[in-house]
DNA sequence: TGATATTAAATCGTGCACGATTAAATCGTC
DNA sequence: GACGATTTAATCGTGCACGATTTAATATCA
C-alpha cells in the first residue's frame, strides 16, 4: 500500500480524492465499452463481422449509398479508421467502393445484395444482446440519452 | 434510400425497428467511449501517457506493488493487452517489473519514484476534463452507476 | 487563366484489445 | 518425490482508432 503520512496532508488528500472520483467515471465508461464489445463478439462471429464492422453495416442498412465522409460522420470515425474497415467489408463482398463520377475525390460505399441480405441474419442480434445485458429496457433508453450528451 | 415495398411488411419492419433501437444503444456507448478518449488525449499528452496507460497508473497510484493479474482484474484486461502496455510504462521509467520470488509465475509491477511523482502532475486532469465534459456533476455519478451495472 | 487554397480519401506509424497458443512455475495427489 | 493438471505471463496475429502526412481533385479569385 501507498499510505505514507504526507508532508502536506490536505493537498495530498485532495489529489487522491480527485483521482479516485475521476477513475470511477472514466473507468466505468471504458470498462462498459470493452465489456459490451466482448458481449457482441460471439453473436457477430456468426455473421463474420467485428463490432465496428457491425456498426458500419447498421448505418449502411439504414441508407445504403453513402460516401466515406458521410459514414465517418455517422460513426464519428476518421478515414484512417474507416478505409481499412471498408476494404475488409469489400473483401467479404458485403459492400462496393467506387469513386463518385461527379466528384472524384469522394468514394461511394454501397451495399451489395449480399450485404443487404445479411440484414436478415442480423435481425435477432439486438434481442439476443438485450437478453445478455439483462437490464430493464427503460434503463437502457435512459442510459443512451445520457451517453449521447457526453462529450459532444 | 432502401425503401422498397417488402414482401412481408411486418417482419421487415420489425427487423428495421430492432436494428434501429440496437444501433442507438450500442452506438451511444461506442461513440461516447471514443469521444471521451479523444477528450483526454491532449490532457494526457502533457504527462506522456495514453488513455489506457493513464487508467493503469490510476490503479497503481491507489496501490502500488501489484501483480499483472491483479492489474488485469482491476482494469478488466487480458495479459496480452497489459504486458506490452506495462513494458511501455517501464520504458518510460514509471514502473518496474520483476518476478515474484515467492512464485515465479507472477510478475510484480511497482511504481518507481518517477511514477509516484507523476501523480502530482496528474492531479488537475480530472477537473480539467470535467470542465470539457460540461455535464452536471450529479448526472456523472448517475451515469457511472448505470455503466457499472452494464454487462457484468 | 492560372496560381493558390480547400476538400476527400488513403497511407503510415503507434498503441490498444482480444483470442489462441506457448512456456514456465507451482500445486495436488498418489 | 514424481507426474499430470493448473496457473501465470508472454507471444503472435488480426483488427480497430487516431494524428500526421500525402495525393489527387475541385474550388476560388486575382
Amino acid at each position: 500500500m501507498n499510505q505514507k503520512t504526507p508532508s502536506t496532508p490536505t493537498a495530498a488528500n485532495d489529489t487522491v480524492e480527485a483521482l479516485r472520483l475521476d477513475r470511477q467515471l472514466c473507468f466505468a465508461l471504458y470498462g462498459a465499452a470493452n465489456r459490451v464489445t466482448r458481449l457482441y463478439r460471439p453473436l457477430l462471429e456468426a455473421l463474420g463481422l467485428t463490432y465496428p464492422q457491425y456498426l458500419a453495416m447498421l448505418v449502411l442498412w439504414e441508407a445504403s449509398p453513402r460516401t466515406v465522409g458521410a459514414l465517418g460522420e455517422a460513426l464519428d470515425l476518421e478515414s484512417s479508421t474507416l478505409t481499412p474497415l471498408l476494404k475488409r467489408l469489400e473483401a467479404q463482398g458485403l459492400v462496393e467502393r467506387k469513386r463518385d463520377p461527379d466528384d472524384e475525390r469522394r468514394v461511394i460505399v454501397a451495399l451489395t445484395s449480399t450485404g443487404l441480405a445479411l440484414r436478415e441474419q442480423a435481425r435477432r442480434v439486438p434481442e439476443q444482446l438485450l437478453c445478455r445485458l439483462d437490464l430493464p429496457l427503460e434503463e437502457l433508453g435512459d442510459l443512451r440519452e445520457r451517453l449521447k450528451t457526453l462529450a459532444v
